[in-house]
DNA sequence: ACATTAAAAGTAAACCATACTTTTATATAT
DNA sequence: ATATATAAAAGTATGGTTTACTTTTAATGT
């Protein structure tokens, strides 16, 4: 806005809450934190913190998933801004929502049980706060065309995975099942994996090749 | 946000702004603002406003519209959030920024000159204030990604139209050149079109038939 | 050695996009 | 009246992609 004058217009708290996706024992899952205080104690809620002066909502979201996970160069995208002027009954909070999707690795990874955060599987999630419900829609909403047109693993899977583990993922994220071969095919048309030497044999006593994400080959063809 | 206190913390303004399209003369255009005073003096912004306390982003954004178009029910959808501290060389103001589609009729519409608005071409825009060529840019790929999947027909075109007429707003938004005979199946494909018995005569001697939105099925077809 | 398992490869039909051609309707010129 | 020109509208042929399904392959454990 750049015609009105500055003064006399009120301001308002601004938030970011963040819909924190992970892959894990073949579920897909988002962090909760459970709140410990009324109102709404004992409800979830979404990670979320508060836009701080020197920060665009980008970077305080980039900071609280640094501060609960613990870890650095975390994929975030923004979803949308959440503004009804009563969604928050604490007070006038505007809300800039983003999703995240982490690589679930209980070693690299902060205990997030330190912060009172648990993760849930997206198909069984308990009764969320205030608009949160919405937010978490809209965020797989996003995460769904997101994977549509880019191959999502190297954000939620561990660096080398077999192609059943990845169309696993894809199972999970849109609830469905995709035919084994038809996947394979389309996955590898991408172009943008490497087959490794090594073989998941755990579960098939053929095996079946780990792959890795080729970064450069990702660059290439990025977006 | 939910767990620290609402206190103690840096409040902003909040306010919106609106990259308005509109199809004239056969041309994708966007209502821009002169800038009246420094600084940034003369130079062009999208349509913006402040969010109001008993108002959330989409309602202030409704509003504005409505005080420079003098219409109802405009097609409107959230872009983004820009946040960066410093965007706004005078404060610290968090924009949410909206696209909105509206039929161009000199008739109906109030005479946009009496806020200093004017239509300009999509190709060749004037230069715009800070990041307000971002914005414009998000929100045309925006249009572009609704375009896809929906026939956007209806938001920008009057009541009735020819097939060509539609071609030629896909045209000037995706800016290249649709083969009019595959054009035609596409969209009629969609199922959304009544033809009427009435023919555009003005371009062709054959003549080419009206056609307009059926509501119903539009409805049926949503999503 | 053989049965078993799931990966991996292969196939055939259906579907859709694209480039291009032909037909049609009609106002205007002859 | 008839011919001509124009662009709409319909049609077609090709190639690529998706989808459902089948077959082959590799390796393990009995």
């Amino acid at each position: 806005m750049v015609l009105e004058s500055y003064n006399n217009q009120e301001k308002y708290l601004v938030s970011i809450d963040c819909a924190i996706f992970g892959y894990h024992e073949g579920e897909l899952k988002l962090l909760l934190f459970q709140r410990e205080k009324e109102p709404e104690k004992g409800k979830w809620s979404l990670i979320g913190g508060w836009v701080n002066p020197d920060e665009s909502a980008e970077t305080a979201a980039t900071r609280v998933l640094q501060r609960i996970t613990g870890l650095r160069d975390i994929f975030l995208e923004q979803v949308s801004a959440f503004s009804e002027p009563t969604r928050d009954p604490g007070g006038r909070v505007i809300s800039i929502v983003f999703y995240a999707l982490i690589v679930i690795d209980e070693n690299r990874m902060k205990l997030s049980s330190e912060f009172g955060a648990e993760w849930w599987p997206v198909k069984s999630l308990p009764t969320l706060i205030f608009d949160h419900q919405q937010m978490f829609e809209m965020s797989l909403e996003r995460l769904r065309q997101k994977a549509t047109y880019h191959l999502v693993g190297r954000e939620l899977l561990p660096e080398t995975f077999t192609i059943t583990q990845l169309r696993s993922l894809y199972n999970s994220i849109f609830s469905k099942d995709f035919d084994p071969g038809n996947f394979r095919k389309k996955v590898l048309s991408f172009g943008v994996l490497d087959r490794l030497d090594t073989k998941d044999t755990s579960v098939s006593k053929k095996g079946a090749f780990y792959y890795k994400f080729n970064e450069q080959k990702l660059n290439e063809s990025a977006d």
